[in-house]
DNA sequence: AACCCTATTTCAAACGTTTGAAATAATGGC
DNA sequence: GCCATTATTTCAAACGTTTGAAATAGGGTT
């Protein structure tokens, strides 16, 4: 049943009572291996269940045909949408993948990009951290040569670097052109944690879409929350403070902080709550089954940026782009209309 | 910026006029190193960024301190959230995870555990797509000595094997009862893919709820789908069929599938929709949006499963449990009364 | 100053591959 | 049958670690 002699080259070798290299180059086709010792070989060699040693094999190549990722959670279904891209490319070049959660904090992203390191990966895909303010545990990687794309998290303030992103400036002005284009003029903003990406270029698509359309600007339509309930909660209540002058429509930087948006606004008896129509971005699956879904989503296409990132990290990996010469790549979000 | 000579132990062993071996010693803390050169070792390893190459150390070691996991797909959440168990109890071990997506097809299972057998996993967990049959691919690994543990999926039929199994059975009995004591007595049992687990152990605890509280049994309350929407409208249909009989309560085994199940029974203007109390498994996060949710969640744990899962591969790498030891251990559900 | 401990360092082999160079075997020309 | 090719196989080093055994150095004792 259980095998106890470890399969190897040289086991091979013994049983077919030829040398190590004969096996390994049979195994591995060369062109001087006469055609039936490979086929003997490789018949034994199946018999027997050999399975190459990747580590001996990483050791020898120095290098280990795998990526390492990144990324806060694979709660947010942005993220496992993107494994998805990212694992299909890898797979066809026959790379594998190892995924490692930060869970949004410092310390254990750090720990994740170590134990990369230690392991070799041949390049690595980052979504920062929102605690991540210094890069040293990520610029390692740069230091040994192995290319690193930062993607969707933007650490534009304090790093040149090769990123990816979706275009959530281009997604937010064509959600906010799609309401004023069905006759909206008061459409509040309603933006992520302020101090990251999350937010500006959205919020600048808002403003741009408003400014090309002649729709009056109100900074009390605007407000700003995070993931959590009671926060978002106070900002709706900002938004639609004045009754004499309320919001017909929203624009939300998360769809999951706009279905809190949305249901509070329900149990708060809001005069016009039918009326209210908005869209946030994501396109989750479950606006299935509300009964007061968004009007439409922005579709980040998730699977696309993961798909950009890693085909990106190739072209440096193969260096057909120079590392140093640093590439920003952006992925233009889609406006989903529900119904 | 760059560095070009890879920092291995050689490089810093020249670099303090000593032998690797002192420095690999003195890294590693041996007693027999005196005290200030390990000090000077560690200093220089530290100043170049020494990080040790765990190719080369699986090799000596003949271990990766590698856990493969090879799951269905990472959008839906147990698994997500059954893979927090897992790292969790990895990196408490000095363990770190490879997961691997099958998407339900054999194929790409097959290609996983190939992957991770190369990569010479000390231990494998996994759910075994719907397609898995034949287990060769997975047989494969125990063969080399290395652990699998079944988890989730169980493939009880031709098969004994490890396993971590959600306790269904109590699961679905106490949904069952649950509904039973809240006065139902016409409850239908929605059930998934016939020939899986995924199904049968929660019929039963459905059935013996109902014995053991006498409510009578009706065949033509209970119906099965899949995932796909149209299957589920028309079991939907089927349970409701007779006008004169229909259910007032509803247990489903999975939760996507009951919100479609709810919001067909809404659209089609049932006369009693309001009064229908339903219960899924899962626990779904979005239930908090739902107008009409679930009355209750059954709660499996996917993180226990998870920990379980690897708590068990643990003990069999640490050889306290004899491989062929088949063990099983089962997680309890929790009922989780929304509102 | 010869000896013996003990503390410390170094040697050398091993892990399982790959691969260019060297060795050997097979074939053909004459 | 001998030489020159060519086909095929083997040698040997290397990748970066670890680790038991062997070597060396540093003190004491007498």
């Amino acid at each position: 049943m259980m095998n106890n002699t470890p399969i190897t080259l040289k086991f091979l070798a013994e049983k077919l009572k030829m040398s190590v290299s004969t096996v390994s180059k049979a195994l591995n086709n060369y062109p001087t291996i006469n055609a039936y010792t490979k086929q003997r070989v490789q018949e034994m060699a199946r018999e027997l269940h050999f399975t190459p040693n990747k580590s001996a094999i990483n050791l020898k190549e120095k290098k280990s045909r795998i990526i390492g990722v990144v990324l806060p959670n694979l709660l947010d279904h942005f993220f496992t949408r993107s494994i998805d891209g990212i694992e299909q490319v890898a797979t066809q070049n026959g790379y594998n993948v190892i995924i490692s959660q930060s869970h949004d904090e410092l310390a254990k992203e750090i720990q994740s990009a170590n134990m990369l390191l230690r392991s070799r990966v041949d390049g690595l895909i980052v979504a920062i951290s929102k605690q991540t303010q210094d890069f040293a545990h990520l610029n390692q990687f740069e230091h040994m040569g192995i290319p690193v794309v930062y993607y969707t998290r933007n650490p534009s303030f304090n790093l040149s670097c090769h990123k990816v992103l979706g275009n959530t400036f281009q997604g937010c002005y064509e959600a906010t052109k799609f309401l004023i284009n069905r006759g909206h003029t008061k459409i509040a903003y309603l933006g992520g944690p302020k101090m990251t990406n999350f937010t500006h270029d959205r919020f600048n698509g808002y403003i741009h879409a408003l400014k090309d359309n002649d729709v009056a600007f109100s900074a009390k339509f605007v407000a700003y929350t995070d993931f959590d309930r009671e926060n978002t909660i106070a900002a709706i209540k900002n938004l639609f403070a004045d009754p004499d002058d309320m919001p017909t429509a929203l624009v939300a930087f998360k769809e999951p902080i706009l279905f809190d948006a949305i249901k509070y606004l329900k149990s708060s008896n809001h005069p016009n709550f039918d009326k209210i129509e908005s869209i946030g971005f994501g396109n989750n699956a479950f606006i299935n089954y509300l009964d007061s879904p968004p009007i439409a989503s922005i579709e980040e296409n998730p699977e696309s940026v993961g798909e950009n990132a890693i085909k990106l990290l190739f072209r440096l990996i193969n260096k057909e782009i120079d590392m140093k010469n640093h590439q920003k790549v952006m992925v233009d979000c889609k406006l989903v209309v529900h119904g």
